[in-house]
DNA sequence: ATCACTTACGGGTGACGTAAAAATC
DNA sequence: GATTTTTACGTCACCCGTAAGTGAT
C-alpha cells in the first residue's frame, strides 16, 4: 500500500512546482523528495512526471492522482480530528455561546451535574456554533432564539436582559425605577468589554450614535468603570452572578426594549440526546419553575 | 501524520478481533501488531482499547476509528485503481462488449485507426460494462441497445443476426432459403461456445426445450461441430469475418425472428468524445455507408 | 556560474521478528 | 497447558542527508 508521507509529498510538489521548493516546505533534503516521486512512480507503476534531465513536471495522470491524493489527505485529517473531538467529547462537557452570560453561568450547573467531567466553554458567532456542533466539537450551543432542525432539539434556557450601569452623578439616573430605552442613551460613549458576542452588535444597532471603547479583559473593565464616569453596560444575570444590586457605587437601570433581552435556547444534536439526559432535564425543570414564578408574580 | 499501514493494522483488527488473529492476517508478527496499535493510540493522543491483561478489545473511540480508517482506505484503493486506469487509457484502448461478434471484428479497425495503441478487449454483463465505463476501465462499451444519459453519447455500431449451422443431412436444411425460427428448432440440441455473452440468454429464452452444450474456447468448438451432427450457430458478423459461406460442410440458415438480430450502439463517456474522435467519425461513416447501401439494394 | 534534478554513499530511526514474561481460560 | 498480550532486545530495512555528477538557463 502506497504510504501517506508519499501523498503529502505529491501534494507538496503539486502546490509548489519544483522539486526544491516542495522539499524545503516539507523540511526535508530535496533528493529524499526526487527518491518519493520515484518510488510512489514505482508503487503505481505508472509515469506521473515529463522529466527533461533538469526539469520534473507532472503530466496529466500526475495532477489527477495529486488531486485525489489532496483528497485522501484531507479525509485523514478529518478522522483524525473527529476521533479526537469524539474522544474529548467522553471526558469534558463542551459548549459554545453566543454571549457571556450564559457561559459564565452554565459552567456552574454542569460541573454539579456532571463531576466527572472537564467542562470546556467557548464563545463563538452564530456559524461557528453550528458547524462545530455539527462536527462534535460542541456537546451543545447556547443561541439567542429558537432553532429546529431534524437532527437537533431545542430547549429555551432563560432569558438576559441589559441594564445601564451608570455612575449615581449620571443626569439619566432619574429613570431608575421607569427604565432607560437604547434611543434615550443614543449618543452616549460607553464603556464595553470587547467579548460580548451578540450584546455589541445590539447595542451598535440600537444606538447608531454612540461610541463604545472596548476593553480586551474583564478584569481591565471593571478597573476602566471603577475609574471613569462613563456609562456602561450590566445585566440581570451578572448582576445576579455577582450578587451587588450596586456594584461600586452604579447604578443599574434596565433597558426596557425587547431587544435588550436575549431569549437563549439550549441546541443538542439528537443523537447526543441520552448523553445530555441530566442536563436536559435541569433546563426543562428551571424554565418551568421559572414559569410558575413569573405566573405567581 | 498517520501512515497507512497503522489504519490498517487497525481495520484488520477490528475485523477479526484479536491481536494474534490480525497479524497472521497481515502476515506480520503478533508484537509488531501489538506496538502499531500502541503507536495509533500515541500519535492520537487517545484511547483506543479496553484493555486487560490478557485481553484487548476497541472502546467505542476505536470503533469509529476504524470505521474512519476504512473509508480512507478504500479511499486509498480507489485512487490508486483510478490514477491506473487513467494511465492505462492514455496507452491503451479498451473496450467492454456484450457479445462476441463485435468483439472480434472492432479491434481490426481499432489498431487500423490508432496503430500506436494497444487495444484490449472484454466481455461482460451489461451492468459491469456500464459501471467499468464510468470508472475509467473501458473507454466505450458496445451494447445491443440504445443508451442515453447525460454523460454520454451513444452511436449506432451495426447489427449482427443469428443463423443455425446445420450439417446437409439435417432435415431443417429444407428451410435454407426462407430461414428457420427459434420456435421450429426448439427442443433441439445445440453445440454452442460457452462464452458468447447476450447470445445465450436469448437462445435459452427462446427455445426453452432446448438443451446447449457448452464448449469453453472456440478451438474446443470448432472441433466439436466438426466431429457432430449437431447443430450449432453463426451469426452474418462470423460468416463474413471468417470468409466461409458453408464452413466444413455445413450450410447456415437465417433465423427471422426480430430478437435474433442484434442492434449494437457504442457508448462512450461525453469527456472521452475527444480522445475517440476518430473511432466515432469511424462508425458514424461505417452506419451511413450502411443504410445508403441498404436503400440501394 | 547558478539552478534543478538524479545518482551514490553512509548513517540513524524505527519497524520487524524472536524470545520471554505475565495473566487468563 | 494453551492462548493472548506486553515487554525486551537485536537486526535489518528504509528513509534521510550529504556529496558528487549532469544538463539547462
Amino acid at each position: 500500500m502506497i504510504e501517506i508521507y508519499l501523498l503529502e509529498a505529491l501534494c507538496a510538489f503539486y502546490d509548489c512546482g519544483t522539486l526544491s521548493a516542495a522539499a524545503e516546505h516539507l523540511h526535508i533534503s530535496q533528493p529524499a523528495l526526487s527518491r518519493s516521486m520515484q518510488k510512489l512512480e514505482d508503487l503505481l507503476g505508472v509515469s506521473l512526471f515529463e522529466r527533461t534531465k533538469n526539469r520534473i513536471a507532472l503530466n496529466e495522470t500526475g495532477k489527477i492522482a495529486a488531486s485525489m491524493a489532496r483528497r485522501i489527505l484531507e479525509s485523514e485529517e478529518d478522522m483524525i480530528t473527529a476521533v479526537r473531538n469524539y474522544d474529548s467529547s467522553l471526558h469534558t462537557i463542551s459548549a459554545g455561546y453566543c454571549t457571556p452570560g450564559p457561559m459564565m453561568e452554565m459552567p456552574l450547573h454542569l460541573t454539579q451535574l456532571y463531576p466527572r467531567m472537564k467542562v470546556s466553554s467557548e464563545m463563538e458567532s452564530e456559524e461557528a456554533l453550528l458547524k462545530g456542533l455539527q462536527t462534535g466539537k460542541y456537546g451543545f450551543v447556547i443561541l439567542a432564539h429558537a432553532y429546529e432542525d431534524e437532527d437537533t432539539i431545542c430547549i429555551p434556557c432563560g432569558t438576559e436582559t441589559l441594564y445601564f450601569s451608570l455612575i449615581p452623578a449620571h443626569p439619566a439616573v432619574l429613570f431608575k425605577d421607569q427604565g432607560l430605552t437604547f434611543s434615550q442613551m443614543n449618543g452616549e460613549t460607553f464603556v464595553m468589554a470587547g467579548e460580548v458576542g451578540l450584546w455589541h452588535d445590539l447595542t451598535v444597532r440600537m444606538m447608531p450614535d454612540s461610541k463604545f471603547v472596548l476593553q480586551d479583559s474583564l478584569e481591565s473593565l471593571s478597573a476602566v468603570i471603577n475609574a471613569s464616569t462613563l456609562p456602561a453596560f450590566a445585566s440581570d444575570l451578572t448582576i445576579r452572578l455577582f450578587r451587588s444590586n450596586e456594584n461600586n457605587g452604579r447604578i443599574f437601570i434596565k433597558i426596557p426594549d425587547p431587544e435588550a433581552t436575549m431569549h437563549y435556547h439550549c441546541v443538542i444534536l439528537n443523537q447526543n440526546r441520552d448523553r445530555y439526559a441530566r442536563w436536559i432535564r435541569f433546563l426543562e425543570e428551571r424554565e418551568t419553575a421559572e414559569h410558575t414564578a413569573d405566573e405567581r408574580g
